[in-house]
DNA sequence: CTAATAGTGTCTGTTAGACATTATCCT
DNA sequence: AGGATAATGTCTAACAGACACTATTAG
């Protein structure tokens, strides 16, 4: 996982063999992280409030600088913990890593370069629960001002998000539905052990359309090691559900795909 | 595309609203190129022959540091193009983000973070009539020391990277194969007009595997705005075949699935 | 003619969507 | 009983892989 800076290059930096780190353009790496789950039927993200200058005030993810001795995700899985409580190591949530952005211009202050990652994690972990995390909380992502995405909420409702963290989320949230359809990624947003009809939920939630019952139940028993039962049943006013628990496959075989017309 | 250096962050620079660049750990940021492309049937990507320490006269991919005013993609192409002579933008070559690559020991040298990205390109461009690329060829991807990919060649013959530059290809030859099943990206590995057996031919070169032609040729004519029939036929010492071009499509539908069991 | 390459047709088992039906709980 | 939720069965049209066949060139 390195680069290397090729001393052939007549970039902004033509050094010969020896290095001095003053003669290279001052960049601060940081990680960002875009935490995803499914709650009251509604894909959300969790954000934290930004103390200071810029953007003193507005929504932003949790994020921060990459130290010396760690990789982007390592300080990730750290920056997410001390800004939130979120413990994702702990808790066993998989960070990975989503695209990196690196505009001249996305931060005002000095040349940041941001790993952003993808998170996607049950409902359970309550935010407040963080010592340091009191302005950390979940927003649906329709209530965002999100590129690309079509919002739910009016214009004027909508939460704005500082620097361009907005278009980190909307990437994370089309890795996600992409994911859907050809991983075992669903199971994550669940806690251990869930019903069939729960798991249509976050297909339906993280899509943003309905899906059949009959076929989502022959699709999600056929593919291969996506969920198995599990013991006991709900009891919601209904039938009892039965439960299960995510299976040992992480690739779906065959894919679910998304009813929209393409994409 | 920025990221948050997060001021509530009680990480290695815990600094208030005030920025002394000099207190933030010394990055360099580099920007690493994988351009594939197939030829003689093989898929094959493009490495330079490093002319000092560390890893002297091994092979890398063709890279550098990222400049003040550039963004991680806009280095990309300068650096290819310096490196190499390929001159991807006037050319109309694609050049997409792959993954960041940040382990602390990447380089010996000073930490640097590799914004890696991924080109997918017909065979047409020698890079050697860029003038500065003397030291620039192709290699088959199985003639090099990939990990997690078999390959082709015995061991003292696989060619091996300089830094990690082996998990860079291998990520980009996965990228690769992926989107062949999902996108119309196959059409970038021929040039302006091409035969359906080609086309397959790219397909088979990528996956490491044989496609049927009834069944290739059913869904490449059936998938919408994948190719289209241009005029003229070529001769090959068999019957001409038809020509195409490639259609107006950027996804696939539906997707060509690779024979193999799964990923 | 034969060899070589390009392209199409057919058959069959599988799959996807739509719709109807059955099952089991609560009040 | 009636309502609500869960789960399954059936029908049909489309699709996949496998295989055989036809078409057009060169030598």
């Amino acid at each position: 996982m390195t680069a290397s800076p090729s001393s052939r290059t007549a970039g902004p930096a033509d050094v010969p063999a020896g290095y001095d780190p003053a003669t290279y353009p001052p960049f601060a790496v940081t990680a960002d992280i875009v935490l995803l789950t499914v709650r009251d039927g509604r894909l959300q993200v969790l954000l934290v409030q930004r103390a200071d200058a810029p953007h003193a005030g507005s929504w932003a993810l949790p994020g921060g600088f990459v130290g010396v001795d760690e990789d982007a995700t390592a300080a990730a899985y750290r920056e997410l913990a001390e800004e939130t409580g979120v413990d994702a190591a702990t808790l066993g949530y998989h960070l990975e890593q989503l695209a990196t952005f690196s505009a001249p211009d996305r931060d005002p202050r000095m040349r940041v370069v941001s790993v952003a990652h993808v998170a996607f994690v049950p409902d359970v972990p309550l935010p407040t629960a963080g010592s340091d995390a009191t302005n950390a909380r979940f927003f649906a992502v329709d209530d965002l001002d999100l590129p690309g995405l079509p919002a739910v909420a009016p214009d004027e409702d909508r939460v704005p998000l500082a620097f361009d963290h907005a278009a980190i989320v909307a990437a994370g949230v089309e890795r996600a539905r992409s994911k859907l359809e050809w991983t075992t990624l669903a199971t994550s947003f669940l806690p251990a052990t869930f019903t069939l009809a729960e798991l249509q939920r976050v297909y339906e939630a993280v899509w943003g359309a309905p899906l059949s019952r009959p076929g989502f139940h022959r699709k999600a028993k056929t593919a291969d090691g996506f969920v198995e039962p599990a013991d006991g049943t709900t009891a919601t006013g209904g039938r009892p559900a039965q439960l299960y628990r995510a299976g040992t496959a992480a690739r779906l075989e065959p894919p679910l795909t998304r009813p929209e017309p393409d994409r």
